[in-house]
Parts: structure tokens; C-alpha cells; sequence
DNA sequence: TATTGTTATACTCTATAACTATA
DNA sequence: TATAGTTATAGAGTATAACAATA
């Protein structure tokens, strides 16, 4: 397509921008899920940490953020959010008196369970339509953006 | 293994949970991707509104919302910020005075581009490491997740 | 000094509701 | 009436900066 001819910058000649495509599928995609939302008071944020610490147990608030990546600082008010209703509790670190875990309460680790289920449900309908050798493909993209997104 | 057949819920049964798997991906990748923003004033999404614009050409407000996954009215407020800094224009359709279109101005084209390429560049690189065979991986399951986006 | 977490502040993004203008 | 777009308002999410407490 176009590219400035002073600044000799890449053009990404369509055909082969696997980066620029795979960012905007996932904006995409992201926006689309997000849609799936719920009606419940808590956002999109609160209970994917919601959802994380159900599945995955009691964390600090850092190692929060780093999963989510975001600043502690914007983690910080998720979780208050969740702790604010009643989701979630805080739990300072006996051995290390800096630290606080965080971890859901009964009414939390509920609701998580139903609102995976609930948000799930449209992706669910579509990835069941497709053939298992393409759930295969999109598993494998899966384990491989994980790589991705850990990476410095 | 994923479905209760008797209700149709899927169950999740955390083994085979390839949408809780894609959708948590998913987000980690979108946060992942916004946190390499370029340093200047427009947001995330005004950003992705002006490279659509320069790579797709002009459109109306209805069809970038459908793109962009969002409400009529945020998408009015995306390309307000960027009508307003002066990235994009809006021109009447002379055939339905209802609609607008929008465009890039050459300040708008040129800041899609440098934006492009530097919002890009990690990605790139995370790329590049992998196999052939893992990159053909990721461009198969973008092409699967376009289908999905676009589902009903 | 370095790490962990918090609060203060400001901005983007998004939605819903109510509105105008045109078809 | 229906469609395209806007404005008003409110809330979630995020970042940076400044701060306190602990190591």
C-alpha cells in the first residue's frame, strides 16, 4: 500500500503482516467477550481476578498484576472492587509482613463459577461448530500466545 | 467430556476448557499488546480506529462500531479525539445526508504508520522466534477467530 | 536502599439514555 | 417509523506520581 518514501519506513505489504493481523483479531475478539458480559455490578477485570484466583489460589498483589498485566497500582483497585463486595479478602503474609494474599470468600468463588459459565457460553456455541482439527489449531495458538505473552 | 448433554451447560471440567483457555489468552495478549503504546496523547482505541482508516479507507460510524465490536456512541467518542487532534475528518455522504464518513488526514496517515510499526515491533520479534510451522499455526487460528468475531 | 502495597489524580474507554436530523 | 449520528452522564479500567510500611 502506501508508505512514506522519506522516512523509508516498512510497509507491511498486506500479505505477510501476521503481526499487525494477530493484534487486531485479538482486539477483536477481546471487545467481543467483553460484550458477553454479565449485568452484575462488578467489570470486566474484576472477574477475570475474580476467576484467577478461584482457579489458581491465594496470590500477592503482585504476582496479580504481573498475570494480568498492569501496574500494581491499577491491580490494587481491582481487588478493591472485589473486597469492597464481598468477593474477595485480603490476608497479610505472616513471614514476610509487606505482602497480602489475596483470595476469594464463598460468596466469590460462586460467583465465579457462574459467571465462567455464563461468559463461556457464546464462545463455547462457536468453537463447537468448528472441526476438532481446528479446536486443535486454535489449542495450539493458545499454548504458543501463552509463550508469547510471558515473554520480556 | 465438555457438555452436559442432559442440560446442554457445558460443564468446563477444567481439563478441556478451551474457551476459558482462549478468553483468558485472549486477554492477557490485549493487555499485553496496549501496554507497548506509543508514548503520544491518542488512546489504545483511537489508535486502532486511524490504522483501520488508513488501511481500510474511509467508512461510517455505524460500520466502525460493527468492526470495532463497541456501541454506536463510544465508537462517536473515539473519532471525536481523533477529528479532534487533527487525525481524521468527517465528510457528509451526498447520497444520505444521515451518514458520515470518516478519513485520515496526511497528519493521521503518517501517525497510523509510525504507530503501526512501533506497536508492532515486539510482537514482531516474539514472532520471528518461532518456527514456520508455529507462525502457519497462528495465522490458521487468526483466520478461525475472524469467523468468530463476525459471528452472530 | 529496595520491595510491597496503597492512595491521589487524571485520562481513556465504554455503555445507556435521550436527543436531532434524515430517510 | 426506522436509521445514522450525537451529546450527556456515569462507571470501569489504567497509568503515573507520591507515599507508607517492611525487608
Amino acid at each position: 500500500m502506501e508508505k512514506d518514501a522519506s522516512s523509508g519506513l516498512i510497509d507491511s505489504s498486506e500479505a505477510n503482516n501476521l503481526s499487525g493481523q494477530l493484534r487486531s483479531t485479538v482486539g477483536r475478539l477481546y471487545r467481543r467477550f467483553r460484550s458477553e458480559r454479565a449485568e452484575g455490578t462488578l467489570g470486566d477485570t474484576a472477574l477475570e481476578v475474580l476467576t484467577f484466583l478461584h482457579k489458581n489460589g491465594p496470590h500477592t498483589l503482585t504476582e496479580l498484576s504481573d498475570v494480568g498485566q498492569v501496574a500494581p497500582a491499577s491491580m490494587s483497585q481491582s481487588v478493591n472492587r472485589l473486597t469492597a463486595a464481598g468477593y474477595a479478602i485480603r490476608t497479610p503474609d505472616p513471614n514476610d509482613r509487606r505482602k497480602v494474599r489475596f483470595s476469594t470468600t464463598p460468596e466469590g468463588a460462586e460467583l465465579a463459577i457462574v459467571t465462567r459459565n455464563q461468559r463461556n457460553a457464546w464462545l463455547d456455541t462457536q468453537l463447537q461448530r468448528l472441526s476438532p482439527e481446528d479446536r486443535g489449531i486454535i489449542a495450539r495458538a493458545c499454548r504458543l500466545f501463552g509463550d508469547i505473552v510471558d515473554s520480556p
